[in-house]
DNA sequence: CACGTCGACACGTCTAGACAAGTCATCTGG
DNA sequence: CCAGATGACTTGTCTAGACGTGTCGACGTG
């Protein structure tokens, strides 16, 4: 009966029309979708093309599976939307959220600057930079992953060397304000990739969800004050504005 | 002889070995993987498993596959910068490339405003708009999507209305300046996820490769003029760079 | 030499069936 | 009442084979 492959796919009007029930609301977030089986029969397709349709729905992000258990439609994230004001003086890391919802793991090191870093910030290769590692958490959900770096002849002996979490939670602004620093200027580059093992479990990311990946560069009057090579959010919970004035 | 499915999947073997071909140079960049009926050979596999263990390379960004011609390790795109530059007033949709190897397939319809883009125009919804969905090439290969609408009533009868490419290889900026519109403000909202099946296709996106999705509002004196609610970029092909002057 | 046809070979789609393994509710014995 | 066994149901893995469709070089033919 299944005419096999002749224009669109059998697997992939099969996943339309699941996309279509998700999308329409027949089968909510979080709701399981019909099992293997029961696409077998409702379709009049075998077991493998069924499987590919779910794998193409999968690919997308817009299905979970669980072994076991069954495919279910992703159940939707509140989704943090960044502003650029965040960046402003006095604003705290998500001026969104309770403060009281709040973490931050927090790591600090003292590392040599690779020629990458080096170039960023106009000095040698080998120049000592801090660098700090945070995880951030926002209602026990972990937010963000960011490695920044730091000229360490700018930070030595400041606040901003303590490894307690409290200033972490703050702008970049605030935190170089508080030692004298003016911000003039920050540049962010905006990349999307797929998450390392790592970052996936350390954001608790489900399979096919990408994350942003943000480089900032914080600037003093044209020097570069501080490198966040690596902010990396969960795609599926975050989102992020900016702002652009024509001139 | 194969003995199937204890431990580790026998499909993920097959992927591990691959990777290890891959990674330690056996297979360059750019070089074909052995054929579907070489690793059903060599592994003692059915075509199925082997098939399975290249879709896993496949989801890792590591391989290539065409119809046709077989599985290759993939070689890396050049990365296309968007900066806010994009967005001065006579600048070239890609200001960074030769004119010659830009191109442009539109498509303009007359819609009426849905509930959201409605809110989003200040409008009622049913308000009729123009929406123009462009494809744009650079070097042959697809480099963005993106779906704009704009007030009816502020575009009819001047010269976005035609449906030639040339006017959209210009910034926004300029195309609503030739009309006398002066663009006061821009704001961008950056996402990112996984390509719909469409998309994957149009922009000849590798498997495991996410998308950025941005939405533009246009203003002009706090009136939005244009609304572009999906432009869609390859993230391995792609990134944004914005600038932000902290008040 | 230019061009078109053909065929080998590659991946794409699909079927039908088998057994493994995780999940969960229910039943049963202590 | 509780704990463990059972069984139905789910996805995971794998096989063997069929035919469709895109690619490309070899081989003719004009």
């Amino acid at each position: 009966m299944p005419t096999p492959h002749q224009g669109t796919p059998r697997y992939r009007m099969v996943a339309e029309e699941l996309r279509r029930r998700i999308e329409a609301g027949a089968i909510p977030a979080g709701a399981l979708l019909p099992p293997e089986s029961a696409l077998v029969q409702e379709f009049g397709i075998s077991r493998g093309t069924a499987r590919e349709a779910i794998a193409t729905l999968r690919a997308e992000g817009l299905v979970v599976t669980e072994h076991g258990r069954g495919t279910y439609a992703r159940p939707q994230h509140p989704v943090r939307r960044l502003s650029a004001d965040r960046y402003r003086p006095n604003a705290v890391h998500a001026s969104d959220l309770p403060e009281t919802s709040l973490r931050a793991d927090v790591r600090l090191d003292e590392v040599s600057a690779t020629p990458t870093l080096a170039r960023l910030f106009g000095v040698a290769a080998g120049t000592p930079l801090l660098q700090r590692r945070v995880l951030f958490w926002a209602h026990g959900v972990p937010e963000q992953l960011a490695i920044s770096n730091y000229l360490l002849s700018v930070v030595a002996g400041t606040p901003l060397t303590d490894p307690t979490p409290e200033p972490w939670l703050s702008s970049i602004t605030t935190q170089l304000s508080s030692i004298g620093i003016n911000v003039t200027k920050i540049r962010e580059l905006v990349r999307a990739r797929m998450p390392t093992a790592e970052e996936a479990s350390a954001l608790r990311l489900l399979s096919g969800v990408p994350v942003l990946a943000l480089t900032r560069r914080t600037y003093s009057r044209e020097q570069i004050i501080e490198v966040a090579n690596e902010i990396v959010l969960p795609a599926d919970r975050a989102e992020i504005e900016y702002e652009i004035l024509p001139t």
